[in-house]
DNA sequence: ATGTAACACTAACGAACGTTAGATAAAGGA
DNA sequence: TCCTTTATCTAACGTTCGTTAGTGTTACAT
């Protein structure tokens, strides 16, 4: 019992809602694991969803923000191939909040008020990306799709090691952010 | 009630475990929007596992199978592009089957069971299309890494049509098929 | 007409759920 | 010393869950 209880509450929290989602947890199942009685779950949250909005609102954005400041290098290609590889380092507890998050995101679990929240910050995400290369972009016609398909692959390589929780090397997300930014180089 | 009975026990099904996930989902509920009687549900399949099963081991491996079984153009852009495309235009019933399917895919539900199914599937992925694209391919020291790629943007274009249920023009899918397939045409 | 199979129901079982009431014990300030 | 706060517990509340036992009802073959 050498941590805090209620951050212990929701490390183990964060894994049952990944692993079983929100209605397959069971605050018993959680307190078991804790080892603590089931009533001081109630003590230091009000229910079961506040418990799983305090880690989707406060946890997730806090980990997407911290993400979406970093700032770019003078290697566009590099920058990114670093914005993906460095996710392989994330916690294990982060990366379960990074992959509740993208539960939520793609609607598979939460509910309408989480989702309205990850369709605003998935307005930001065209636009910031786009402010980020534009100084590498040759102003071509199809400057703008080739951003589209820079954050679609992303999104995929993101899902690679935070969901399916694969190890992707710094060599192949390069290849593959290489060849998308091709015109870049 | 003009339909059989254990079809539309299925749809419901499908749609209930689609917003809800396994846990979420209850024989109650079912029997309610299709409404028959608790039992009835019992009387056609054996219990809830084996009606979500059925969905995820027949329905969306049909869908899977059908699509992998498309053949190629003489136009590897086009080709992708009408691969992706016509999910738009996938019925109701298979978009939310489709999509049931990627939230197993991604262990976002269902079992270790069905995992292991996905797995294996995941697996034959890349030598498929690796396969396909070969005749366009100009023996490049990163031909596979393009497939990889390829293979990496259509999962998200897939996503956005089938999770999200969103609208993906031609256009734009051709644009981003176009950037990762560049030197294929 | 009678038997049998298929289809449908009401009612209930036991288990598990989210949540709360209420007690206890320790600690610290007044 | 007494009171309040904080942290923890046992026990239970009412509800809902998956599942089944048992019973009709139709339809069709013999």
């Amino acid at each position: 019992m050498e941590k805090d209880l209620k951050e212990r509450i929701k490390e183990v929290a964060v894994d049952h809602f990944n692993n079983n989602g929100y209605h397959g947890t069971t605050i018993r199942n959680i307190a078991n694991e804790v080892n603590c009685s089931l009533p001081m779950i109630y003590y230091y949250y009000k229910n079961k969803k506040e418990l799983f909005d305090e880690i989707i609102k406060k946890d997730y954005f806090d980990l997407l923000k911290k993400q979406a400041t970093l700032l770019s290098t003078n290697n566009i290609i590099d920058f990114y191939t670093k914005f993906v590889y460095d996710l392989n380092s994330l916690s294990d507890y982060d990366k379960k909040v990074y992959r509740l998050g993208i539960k939520v995101y793609l609607s598979f679990d939460g509910d309408e008020e989480l989702m309205g929240i990850m369709d605003e910050w998935e307005k930001t995400i065209l636009p910031r990306h786009y402010q980020l290369i534009k100084p590498y972009l040759k102003n071509r016609d199809n400057d703008l799709a080739m951003v589209r398909t820079l954050i679609h692959l992303l999104e995929t390589l993101i899902v690679s090691i935070v969901v399916k929780n694969r190890f992707l090397s710094e060599e192949e997300i390069r290849e593959e952010i290489s060849i998308v930014l091709r015109r870049c180089e």
